[in-house]
RNA sequence: GCCGGGGUGGCGGAAUUGGUAGACGCGAGAGACUUAAAAUCUCUUGGGGUGAUCCCCCGUGCGGGUUCAAGUCCCGCCCCCGGCACCA
């Protein structure tokens, strides 16, 4: 008995498609176009383990199915390059982080081949190719023209292990995404892309999607938008006021004192001398504190300033007091505190004595306190609810709800408020302090600098806010032309798009220095230059960009990859793109999946692409985890790789058991022995062709399966195999993978025990419908059974027949008070007369009968037939 | 605390959206083949009622409810996983 030989079978088939080119995606074609594309890996020197080739495997079922129902499928592959552990293994071993990535590559590459995925490999992309990583700088130059980026010296988060600065995105839990060490504070100049600029159309935008709920809602969490109010307080003694963001105007009366963040920009300036040394003791301390430490603490701290402000509902003075539970990120830094409805304020006060009045009644009733008298509430903690208004002047027995918006309008004619939306989304630290990155394409020339600074610009406004923001525009200072980007930020030029890539410089050591600068910084005749503008002494920006930079629009490049005069030709853009089918972790939904759409929004508006959402369709793969159910990891010892699995079960068998093993969106365990199941099934089938009894029908049509002849399971086998067509084809659209390989198995179980004939044709579709889960096996059996040139992936996908589907007999079921006592072999469609009258012949149902009456019968048709009794 | 997803055999998981709970696979048990083992094949496999093939009872995290009928719907709990977390 022949065996199945997966090992030259999976290598002969790979060779064919591979020359036949039949994965190809055909630009232009008149066929439909399908976008199906997977999150592409940073390339690690460990290689692929099982869990990774999860999704791989689904989106390549996806991909063959669309291909042979008529679609031109684009389904490509690449490398997210750029990154640390490059860099950290060049350090330790001296190997360029170009050598040991190509390397990386080649064995990725070469893991992906074995599995049988069927990528069109003509259009491959890395992000570290200098000819990628051009059109990043490009990108980022945009930005930078539209006033999109600026430099700032900020305390960041900083990962003490990597050596470099964090996007907030970046840092989970108060810890490093990539290495788990606990973050802290430095204080570096830093280039940061504006995000919040597009909140609100990165909100928007959601609504559209077609995304997992749990990521939309993580984005939408993320982007926090809340409507409220900016109202101004009035400073005591001065003549300024602060402005304070809330969203319950409405508790406005009971506001009882003000609080600033330490790091707010006027607290030393209103703090009066006796409490000055107090007040910069606190934020000296505030200072030295992590973030996590500051969230951490379970007690408020702060310290009073000895200013007051006027509360302007009441107009009574209210004391200014100096916390760190107030966020400097958040809003204006400052709050108006109003303790009796808001829990953090209401420890406050009673941590320090402040005055607690109540304004919202949680019950109509109305009750009244004296507002001049420090009153000690019974309150137990803040009422944060809706309710009627109390203590609140003329606003007084309004709901809540209205009075958020009365008081604003009221407040607003004296001009002390506003209506106002805030986000919790803060902008996007841009500069890590590494080598193995994209260069950021800046020089610093010092006679730029004072030239801008001496003009006085008009379109920069109070603290760098920018009025009437034209696109692109161009500034004239002195016969220079300065953009936008360059005027916001004096002194940093645009290296010129004709000199990009700007490329990475060699260096002798990649050791980070710590200091917050890069190991670029080093290479002084790479960092000199002279200004592209004006020809005197520059320096080179020698940061790089984060990780994310590049797989921000790698997507775009796929269609056009070898493009060297745009990021990709227009009309190959609007034929491909938008992606219509994306699958990855869902550990990327507020890094990779926002930073990707905040591109694309952006480059729509600059009118460079013609889209405005990057993936219509998004599906997130369940983690795998080792079958001691941890995560897998090298230092743990647990990793499965694919290799070891593919050459003692074959590709196929190890493609049928990742989709097999369980819902394709949950975390599953890999189960070693799992896999013995889908070699089995592929064994089974393959003796199915083999060894058993081919033959010649009566109609002369080729024969394959069991030795008997017999009508009626011929047509039962028929059927099976039309509801397996059935059901296979909407699971594969509904990536219910597991169901649909069970439904084969069923299938073959029935065909393998019924003992009778297929016709081939059908037999043949059966295999279609296996394909695009077991690709070689399948190709080769077709092989097997017809003689042809043609590959079975230009085979159509086989159509299911309805009428066949549905049986003439059924079996209905007999209950009795709701339980199942019998079953009938009716014919479909039997009427509740007649179903009546053959059931109540039934020996077992006449027994249950037996003493008893029927009240009542519930016919289901086709379905089941209940009788109620007492 | 808030948001999202769950709890079904020894295990991974099915169940047409209210209609035969446990498909399919793993594991386990028995048997066949073999000198033997592995592989393969056949049968059995939710628990119980002292005899797998007849019959009955119980059973989808817990407690109630609706219904002829509940894993599925409603109310009240418990537990697990993921995310966010002083966001004013």
């Amino acid at each position: 008995m022949e065996k199945y030989d997966f090992k030259k079978i999976e290598k002969k088939w790979q060779k064919f498609w591979e020359e036949k080119e039949i994965f190809k995606a055909k630009d232009f074609s008149k066929s439909p176009k399908f976008y199906i594309l997977d999150m592409f890996p940073y390339p690690s020197g460990a290689g692929l383990h099982v869990g990774h080739p999860r999704g791989y495997i689904a989106t390549d079922v996806i991909a063959h199915y669309m291909r042979m129902k008529g679609y031109n499928v684009l389904h490509p592959m690449g490398w997210d390059a750029f990154g640390l552990p490059a860099e950290n293994y060049a350090i330790k071993t001296g190997i360029h982080p170009r050598i040991s990535t190509k390397q990386n590559i080649a064995q990725f590459k070469e893991q992906m081949k074995m599995i049988g995925l069927s990528y069109d490999w003509s259009r491959e992309i890395n992000t570290t190719d200098p000819e990628y990583y051009k059109w990043t700088q490009w990108i980022f130059l945009k930005f930078f023209r539209a006033g999109l980026v600026y430099n700032k010296t900020l305390p960041i988060n900083w990962c003490p292990s990597c050596k470099t600065g964090l996007a907030n995105e970046e840092v989970v839990g108060g810890k490093c995404e990539r290495c788990g060490t606990e973050v802290t504070k430095k204080e570096i100049p830093q280039w940061v892309l504006k995000i919040t600029a597009y909140a609100e159309k990165l909100l928007e935008g959601l609504d559209k999607l077609d995304w997992p709920e749990k990521i939309k809602e993580m984005q939408k969490n993320w982007i926090g938008r809340s409507e409220g109010a900016m109202i101004k307080f009035q400073i005591s003694n001065f003549k300024f006021q602060i402005e304070v963001f809330t969203t319950r105007a409405d508790t406005i009366f009971g506001a009882t004192f003000l609080v600033l963040a330490p790091e707010h920009p006027l607290v030393l300036e209103i703090t009066t001398p006796e409490y000055r040394e107090e007040v910069k003791k606190y934020i000296e301390e505030t200072k030295k504190k992590l973030d996590v430490e500051r969230q951490e603490e379970k007690e408020k701290t702060g310290v009073f300033t000895g200013a007051y402000a006027i509360n302007p509902a009441t107009e009574e003075k209210i004391p200014i007091w100096v916390s760190d539970y107030v966020l400097p990120y958040y809003g204006t830094g400052a709050i108006m505190a109003v303790p009796a409805h808001d829990q953090r304020d209401f420890e406050f006060a009673r941590k320090y004595d402040l005055p607690i009045i109540e304004v919202i009644s949680q019950n109509s009733r109305l009750k009244t306190q004296n507002h001049n008298s420090k009153l000690k509430t019974k309150l137990e903690k803040a009422y944060e609810g809706e309710g009627v208004l109390v203590n609140s002047g003329q606003f007084d027995r309004m709901p809540s709800q209205k009075a958020r918006e009365e008081i604003v309008k009221w407040l607003k004619l004296k001009g002390l408020a506003e209506f106002a939306v805030n986000y919790k989304l803060r902008d996007w630290i841009f500069s890590r302090q590494r080598y193995w990155g994209e260069p950021i394409p800046l020089v610093f020339c010092e006679e730029c600098k004072k030239r801008i600074q001496n003009s006085k610009f008009p379109p920069v406004g109070r603290a760098g806010k920018i009025k009437n923001l034209e696109k692109n525009q161009i500034y004239k200072i002195q016969n220079y032309e300065y953009s936008l980007g360059e005027i916001l930020n004096p002194g940093w030029i645009a290296v010129p798009e004709e000199e990009l890539p700007l490329t990475l410089p060699k260096v002798e050591k990649y050791q980070p220095t710590g200091t917050g600068e890069s190991p670029l910084a080093g290479i002084k005749d790479w960092v000199e230059t002279k200004c592209p503008k004006c020809g005197a002494p520059a320096k080179r920006e020698t940061n790089t960009m984060p990780q994310w930079a590049g797989s921000c629009w790698y997507f775009i490049r796929y269609v056009d990859p070898k493009n060297n005069k745009a990021l990709a030709d227009r009309k190959l853009m609007e034929y491909w793109l938008p992606v219509d089918f994306y699958v990855g972790g869902a550990e990327h939904a507020v890094l990779h999946l926002l930073y990707a759409r905040f591109w694309t929004k952006f480059l729509y508006d600059q009118e460079i692409l013609p889209f405005n959402e990057p993936f219509l369709k998004l599906r997130n793969q369940g983690l795998i985890l080792a079958p001691d159910g941890r995560k897998m990891s090298k230092s743990k010892g647990n990793v499965i790789n694919p290799d070891d699995l593919i050459k003692e079960y074959g590709a196929d068998a190890f493609r049928l058991y990742e989709m097999f093993m369980g819902p394709f969106d949950q975390p599953i365990s890999w189960d070693p022995k799992g896999i013995l199941g889908t070699k089995r099934f592929l064994e089974k089938v393959f003796q199915i062709v083999n060894s058993i009894h081919w033959g010649v029908a009566s109609d002369s049509k080729l024969q394959i399966g069991g030795s008997e002849n017999n009508k009626e399971t011929e047509n039962r086998l028929k059927r099976k195999l039309h509801q397996t067509i059935k059901k296979v084809t909407e699971d594969i659209e509904a990536m219910k993978f597991n169901t649909a390989i069970a439904s084969m198995m069923e299938f073959v179980n029935e065909l393998q025990n019924s003992n009778c004939k297929l016709q081939i044709e059908d037999f043949k579709k059966f295999l279609i419908i296996l394909a695009p889960f077991a690709p070689h096996f399948a190709e080769e059996l077709y092989h097997q059974i017809e003689k042809t040139e043609k590959s079975i992936f230009e085979e159509k996908w086989p159509e299911y027949d309805e009428t066949l589907i549905e049986k003439e007999i059924i079996t209905l079921i007999v209950q009795i008070n709701g339980k199942v006592r019998d079953q009938i072999q009716v014919k479909k469609g039997i009427s509740e007369e007649e179903a009546k009258e053959l059931a109540l012949k039934l020996e077992k149902i006449q027994k249950w009968l037996k003493g008893r009456k029927i009240k009542k019968v519930i016919f289901v048709k086709d379905r089941l037939i209940n009788f109620v009794v007492r």
